[in-house]
DNA sequence: GGCGACGGTTGACACGTGGTAATGCGCGTG
DNA sequence: CACGCGCATTACCACGTGTCAACCGTCGCC
């Protein structure tokens, strides 16, 4: 009821509420509550409850030498509506751990990285795309816990991806398949898991090794790419969606009819993919899952608990559209 | 060369360093340096650049009650432009003040929110929409400077989108203009000046008062909007390029030509929107007129110097395509 | 009955910072 | 020459937390 009415309740009041000492509440809360006589913790349990007691960060890290903060570094993609999803997700159960989850951006220059973690001195920064040598060397001088993105399960992952959209492509009769990177390295992190597993895929299905190309989201770069994969009769997976949609409309600026000369699959099912004529066929995937292995990572770095989870298929999801 | 060799360097080093006492440090470093001897002055901070000092988070927000975090909350929306440029140039501004920006995504629970503010204590929390009561509530409870956006500014400068939009229209000859919103008033919070931009071109140039529509990026609602306008011979100003995306498609499957029968501008200049047949014709907005205004009103709600700044049509430039 | 053992609890310290009361010092003046 | 006065510098405290060594009471054992 007066819970949160006043300032915030330190250490001592919930302390004094329960009549033990300030290093009785610190110990039992901290995880060694079996030090202390049942009654005793619960007394402090109650007591912290009541209060709606709330360690202050800053005497934490103060004491501990680095916060309870976990910063995820988001790239510098557009944010897709479901990040808010992924966010929520992983803020949830960095939550039930103790943790509190703040975003950051990469940029260029590491000096904001170096900032942004000196300050913070987080317990753990998380990445979606491999660290660069320089962000990891900020990193290593901090302390701070560098939590790669899980490339073993993130690898296997867009192999299903890949896999995916070949077998939905064969599924469809076409024959003569491609991979379409973003040329972009820096924003492509996945290309090369997800070309190889379209590669995978036809090789299984007896089908001529792949063809790759790639391009920057622009029409001449797209022209170009589609000239060098000799349509028609060419089915092509998109590394994204606007790979996709670029390679749609040179296809209808050469004169090719897609699905019938090009065929085009995507990845993502942005919003302005499901508007094109024709509308695009793509995958989605879903983010939760792809936030529970973060968590996982996260945890598992930090020595807490976390089984490394598997990639599955059942995160994905086929958005039939009519471009294959 | 040395510097931030090893682990921080705090004020005690640099005391020592100095042949001063930490007190001495810690007065010179905030302010008060006109208490002392030039000279003393001189060797306090010369022995901080020295050492790469910088005032432990955690310490600081212990003793003063508040970090030096700036929290930016990002609306759900999809981050049009270039978001890195905008953290990067607000970073750059706020640290040259002593804080540092963080990254926060809206919710629609405010737990979320609760948990970040009062675990960082942030010195102010700047958002792009207002704040809703609930989390007015959250900060007011937190001890928390909340920087509205700057809506005159930001109204100001929407009218100027809009404005510009329609000049842009009007200049190529349609006398018939429109306005198309997102559909969904969560993500489309700058709606509302921006057709109002649109209305007062018109007028003045003795046009007609625009019709204004409202679409959620599918092809069945972009079909609606457009039929709601009655082509052939409307120009439609768009919230966003999804918007004038989506519109431009259903003109093409309802068999009229771009720009002939329906002309569409868009906003934000998305890869995508590059690559489209026709390509559009949008306006790109150069974010850091915005992280200026922003980093103002966070300066200014902080006590500290800052000019409102004023809105400025040099921020916007219009990317010619061939959709008008 | 004395002594060691042991579980339960607590005082004391350190983390790094910012501010305030007090100290030392030098210099001018009576 | 002594005294006080102003100023540069210093000693100390508080912020809230986590942890360790030390303490205390009780029990078992000889």
């Amino acid at each position: 009821m007066t819970q949160a009415d006043r300032a915030r309740a330190t250490s001592n009041d919930v302390a004094v509420l329960a009549g033990v000492s300030r290093a009785t509440v610190s110990q039992v809360l901290n995880g060694h509550a079996d030090r202390f006589a049942p009654q005793t913790a619960q007394k402090v349990t109650r007591a912290a409850r009541q209060l709606g007691y709330q360690p202050s960060a800053a005497g934490r890290a103060l004491r501990r030498g680095s916060s309870d903060f976990v910063l995820a570094l988001i790239p510098n993609t557009t944010f897709g509506g479901n990040l808010q999803d992924w966010f929520e997700r992983l803020t949830a159960t960095l939550a039930a751990q103790g943790f509190t989850l703040v975003l950051g951006v990469t940029t260029a220059s590491v000096d904001v990285l170096d900032r942004l973690v000196s300050q913070m001195q987080p317990a753990a920064v998380l990445a979606f795309t491999p660290f660069s040598a320089a962000e990891r060397a900020v990193l290593a001088r901090n302390g701070v816990v560098a939590v790669d993105p899980p490339s073993a399960a993130r690898a296997g992952q867009d192999a299903l991806i890949g896999r995916l959209q070949a077998e939905t492509l064969i599924s469809r009769g076409h024959r003569r398949l491609a991979f379409a990177h973003l040329a972009d390295s820096r924003q492509d992190p996945f290309g090369a898991a997800r070309e190889d597993g379209v590669r995978q895929a036809a090789l299984e299905a007896g089908l001529p090794d792949i063809e790759v190309v790639g391009l920057a989201i622009h029409i001449d770069e797209a022209l170009g790419a589609l000239d060098r994969l000799r349509p028609p009769g060419i089915a092509i997976a998109c590394y994204n969606d606007d790979v996709a949609i670029s390679l749609m409309n040179a296809a209808q600026l050469r004169g090719w009819d897609v699905p019938g000369d090009v065929a085009v699959i995507g990845m993502d099912r942005t919003p302005v993919s499901q508007v094109t004529v024709p509308r695009l066929t793509t995958l989605e995937y879903d983010l939760s899952d792809a936030a529970a292995t973060g968590a996982a990572s996260v945890l598992r770095a930090l020595g807490l608990e976390g089984e490394a989870p598997t990639p599955s298929a059942s995160a994905l999801r086929l958005v039939e559209g009519a471009s294959v």
